[in-house]
DNA sequence: TATTATTGATTATATTTTTTTATCGGGAGG
DNA sequence: CCTCCCGATAAAAAAATATAATCAATAATA
C-alpha cells in the first residue's frame, strides 16, 4: 500500500497542477500541497518547478514518479491476487462506453454484475468511440465498449455481440405495418440523422454508398445530436431514422415505434470489448469481461 | 513510500508478535493490533492466525508478505537513487562490530563521519565476531566490522587494516624499559586472558602454538571478560596480558603502561569489513565504507 | 490444580496528523 | 491596470492514530 502523500504525488505530477490534483482527489489544494511539502521534506528535494502557470516535475520529481507507478503497479498486482484467493472482489471499475452501448446496454449488465459483486464500484462515461478508445489507450479505464471497430492497433479487441441498425417510423406511419422498405422509399421520407462523425451515421452512409445510393437524395429534414432526441423526434412524427435496435426496445415495448429494414440493405456492426494489455488488469476488470460474455445479453431483446 | 501499516505489518510478521513488533516500532501493542486490523478490513480477510501464545501468516498474509518485501526494496533504492541524484545523504545506518572495534575504532570514524554526513544516524552494536556475522547476514546490520576472518562463506569480506596484539605491563613493572620480550620471559609473569572464545584468546593461544610453546607454561592469574577490566588489572599491578594496540591508546598517552613485543612471535590479525550482498546497500552504508577506507585510520595511533 | 505470565482484543481518552477555511502574493492575459 | 489563476501560508477544525487501563484466553510454573 502506497502512502497517501506518495497517491497524491502521482494525481500531481499527472496533472501538473496542484489545485486540479486536488480536486481530483477530492481534497482541497492547500492538503496537496502539504502532503508534496512533506515528500519534499523527506528526500530533501524539490519534487516540482513552481514553474509560473504550472508545475513540472524536477529530476528527482521524475525519478520519485518512476518508483511510485511501479510500487503502484505492484500493489494492483497485489490486489487482484489477494481477491483471488479470498474470492472477494471489490475496488473500482472505470468502463469507457459509446452512447448506445452505455445508454442502453451497460445499465443492465451492470445491474447483475453488482448483485454478483457488491463490493465492486462500476462507473460508466459515455463518449463517442474515439474518445473510448483513448481513454483506454492511456490507461484511464480499465475497459472501453465501443460501437465497430477500433482505431488504436496497440488495444486489444474482442466481439461482444451483433449490432443492427434499423428504421424507426412511428406506429402511426403508413409504413407501420410492413416488414421491410425500399431505399427509394425511404428517400422519400423525411429523415432526420446523427450529427457528422458519429459511428451510427458512419455506417448509414456507408452502407448507402455500398448500395450505390446517392445521400443526395435524401431528405434530410434535422441533425441531432443525441439518440433520445431522434428518438423523441420520431415519435412526434418529425421524420424517420435509423436506430439501434438496442436503442429502441423501450419505445417498442410502449408500442410508439416500428422497426423496418431496408431492403437489400443489412445495417450491421459489432459492439467490441477494448482493452489495454500493459494495463494491469484487475479482478474486478476480469470478472466483469467475464460477466459481459456469459450473460445472455440477447436475452434483454425479448 | 509504504503506508504505516504496511511497515506495521511487516514487523509483525517479522517478529512473529504482535507486542514485540509493537516495542521494536516503538508502538503500543493496541496501536499494532489496530493497523493489522485496518488491514485486514481492508483486504477483507484475516493476515495472521492468532494461534495460542503466537501469530502465524495466513496464506493471504504471505501473498502480502512477499510483496510488502518487494515494495520495500524499491522504496530503499528509490532512496539511494535520489540521495545519489541530490547528494544529501540521510537515514539510518546500523552497524555491528566487535568489542575492540567497536569501542576503540569507531567511535572516532563515525565522528568524523557524523561531520561529512550530518543527516546518517548511526548506531554501532557491539558483539563477539560471530554474532555480528549473524546479524550481517540476516540482514539486521547494513555492515559488519570484525577482528579476524568470517565464519559465513555467504559473505563479503574486505580487509580494513591490520591489528596487532602486544604485551602490555604497568610503566613502573621490570619490564617497562625494555622493547621486546621472550616467550619464556612472559612465562613468568602473573598473566592476565580473555574468556574462552575470544578472538584475541584464540589467537594468542595459536600463536603459542606456532612457536611450540606449552600454554600450561604460562601463570594464568586472572580470566577476565572485558578489555577495560584486563586494562584496569594491569594498571592496578595484578598482572599482564597482551592487547590490540588499539585498546591501549589511552593508557599508553597516560604513560600508566608500557607495551611490549615477543621476541619471534607476530600477534597480527586483520579488522575486517562484512557485508551481505543481498541486502540494498543504502546510500549511507556505501558513503561509510567508502569513508572507513579514506580515512587515515592508522593516524590515530599516533 | 491453582497461580502467574504472556498475548492480543477492547474501550475510552489523548495526541498527532491531516484537512479545511480564509487569505495572501506573484505573474500572465485581457 | 485590473483580473484571474495558481500555489503558499496560518489558524482552526476534523479525522486518524496512539495510549492507558483493563479483559479474556491460554500456557508455563509451581
Amino acid at each position: 500500500m502506497l502512502s497517501d502523500s506518495m497517491r497524491v504525488f502521482i494525481t500531481v505530477a499527472e496533472k501538473k497542477n496542484f489545485s486540479k490534483a486536488a480536486k481530483s482527489l477530492s481534497l482541497t489544494q492547500p492538503a496537496v500541497s502539504f502532503q508534496i511539502q512533506t515528500l519534499e521534506q523527506y528526500y530533501q528535494t524539490m519534487l516540482f518547478d513552481r514553474v509560473n502557470r504550472h508545475v513540472k516535475l524536477t529530476a528527482a520529481g521524475e525519478l520519485l514518479l518512476d518508483y511510485a507507478i511501479h510500487m503502484n503497479n505492484l500493489q494492483a498486482e497485489l490486489e487482484r491476487n489477494i481477491q483471488q484467493l479470498t474470492g472477494h472482489v471489490k475496488g473500482e471499475l472505470l468502463i469507457g462506453a459509446s452512447t448506445t452501448i452505455g445508454e442502453y446496454l451497460l445499465p443492465h449488465v451492470v445491474g447483475s454484475f453488482k448483485k454478483a459483486y457488491p463490493d465492486v464500484n462500476v462507473t460508466i462515461q459515455i463518449m463517442n468511440t474515439n474518445e473510448v478508445a483513448e481513454g483506454v489507450n492511456n490507461k484511464h479505464f480499465d475497459l472501453g465498449i465501443i460501437e465497430g471497430p477500433c482505431e488504436f492497433p496497440s488495444l486489444k479487441e474482442e466481439k461482444l455481440l451483433e449490432d443492427e441498425l434499423v428504421v424507426v417510423v412511428p406506429t402511426n406511419h403508413e409504413f407501420a405495418d410492413r416488414k421491410e422498405i425500399t431505399l427509394e422509399e425511404l428517400a422519400t421520407l423525411p429523415y432526420i440523422t446523427r450529427e457528422a462523425g458519429s459511428g451510427s451515421r458512419l455506417l448509414f452512409e456507408q452502407a448507402l454508398i455500398d448500395a450505390d445510393f446517392d445521400i443526395e437524395n435524401f431528405n434530410m429534414v434535422m441533425e441531432l445530436g443525441s439518440t433520445t432526441a431522434i428518438k423523441s423526434a420520431i415519435v412526434g412524427g418529425l421524420g424517420v431514422s435509423t436506430l439501434s435496435i438496442w436503442a429502441i426496445q423501450d419505445l417498442l415495448k410502449l408500442g410508439r415505434i416500428a422497426p423496418l429494414t431496408i431492403k437489400g440493405v443489412r445495417l450491421n456492426r459489432n459492439f467490441n470489448i477494448i482493452l489495454n494489455d500493459d494495463k494491469f488488469q484487475s479482478e474486478a476488470t476480469i470478472k466483469f469481461i467475464d460477466h459481459l460474455q456469459k450473460e445472455d445479453i440477447q436475452s434483454l431483446l425479448k
